[in-house]
DNA sequence: AAGACGAAAGTGGTTGA
DNA sequence: TCAACAACTTTCGTCTT
């Protein structure tokens, strides 16, 4: 089923946004811009009235989670230990059939998924991700299993790629080496699988944007509030005279960073800047050279360098 | 002595014939 | 499928603070 929505295109701002119900996706028929596509439902059905005396709408049971392997909603069927409470010979009976049933419906991906998601949850934790990454990325991996995408490589080696793959989606990126850190894979590897996956799953992420980055690397530097956002000001200029296309997204933001850790007489080593940014000091100079050469601060930094 | 700078060679991925 | 290519890294020598 096939359905007009209200929306409005992002892209092209054209109302001729449709969305097909079966497959999940919204789609606009002009730009062709996938809106949603395989997003999330981040709507919560679970809800607590606290305020409600009577409790009368109070509704039972937990939100259904990506993260579980049978998304929460299991059943099992006893134990040998509840057969002995059993009485007659006809409820014996039943007893084995219903759980023998429940033993063949774990297939073989169901068991896969029990494990990975255990290690999925490790890893996101590790990373501190926020819950919705989280499913997102499970939903990923439980896509990939079911096309049998996981055949010849790691489950961990997945795991990571669907984990970053919901990063970038969710536009709190982190690099592949913190991911290759939190999951002992490599990051080539992770990478490799990255882009395997999304594209075998056909899941379209734009570009990171390397404002993204800022606030990390900043805390991280311990850098002011007010160089932070002086970093994402020099990105917003070097992006308007195509600095940015083509380049790793995490060396403009070192670079931007360590500029305006120079302005504000907060200075970082470039040493400091591309330990956690995860670049190269010569990259960040290369960078960093291209930034002041495009955008005139050679004297903002020489000013604040006599001081 | 540490940091900044730049040249040169190497790596892994993309692209186009 | 292969070669050209761009971005980034590694390594190392030199200059600056």
């Amino acid at each position: 089923m096939i359905r007009k929505t209200l929306k409005e295109c992002p892209e092209c701002a054209s109302r001729n946004i449709f969305r097909d119900v079966e497959k999940g996706e919204t789609i606009c028929r002009d730009c062709g811009l996938v809106i949603e596509d395989r997003m999330v439902d981040f709507s919560q059905e679970w809800r607590d009235f606290e305020d409600d005396r009577d409790g009368s709408k109070r509704r039972t049971g937990a939100p259904t989670t990506q993260t579980q392997f049978d998304q929460g909603l299991g059943t099992e069927v006893g134990t040998t230990a509840d057969f002995y409470k059993l009485g007659s010979e006809k409820e014996r009976g039943k007893f084995f059939r219903l759980r023998k049933w429940n033993i063949r419906i774990s297939t073989a991906i169901e068991r896969n998924l029990k494990v990975a998601l255990a290690e999925l949850k490790r890893v996101s934790s590790f990373l501190k991700l926020p819950r919705s990454v989280e499913e997102e990325a499970a939903r990923v991996y439980r896509l990939a299993v079911q096309r049998g995408l996981v055949r010849g490589r790691s489950m961990e080696s997945v795991i990571a790629g669907a984990l970053y793959a919901a990063c970038r989606r969710h536009e709190i990126p982190r690099t592949l080496d913190e991911m290759g850190e939190a999951s002992g894979i490599e990051k080539k590897e992770i990478g490799r699988t990255y882009r395997f996956v999304t594209r075998e799953l056909g899941i379209s992420i734009r570009p990171s944007n390397p404002a993204d980055y800022i606030p990390r690397f900043a805390s991280a530097l311990k850098l002011s509030p007010e160089t932070q956002s002086k970093a994402v000001e020099i990105l917003e200029m070097a992006r308007d005279i195509e600095l940015t296309s083509g380049r790793g997204p995490t060396g403009i933001a070192a670079a931007a960073l360590y500029v305006a850790s120079l302005i504000h007489g907060e200075k970082r080593t470039q040493r400091e800047v591309a330990d956690v940014a995860g670049v190269t000091e010569v990259t960040i100079r290369n960078r960093y050279k291209e930034l002041i050469k495009k955008l005139k601060f050679t004297k903002q930094i020489e000013k604040t360098k006599k001081k």
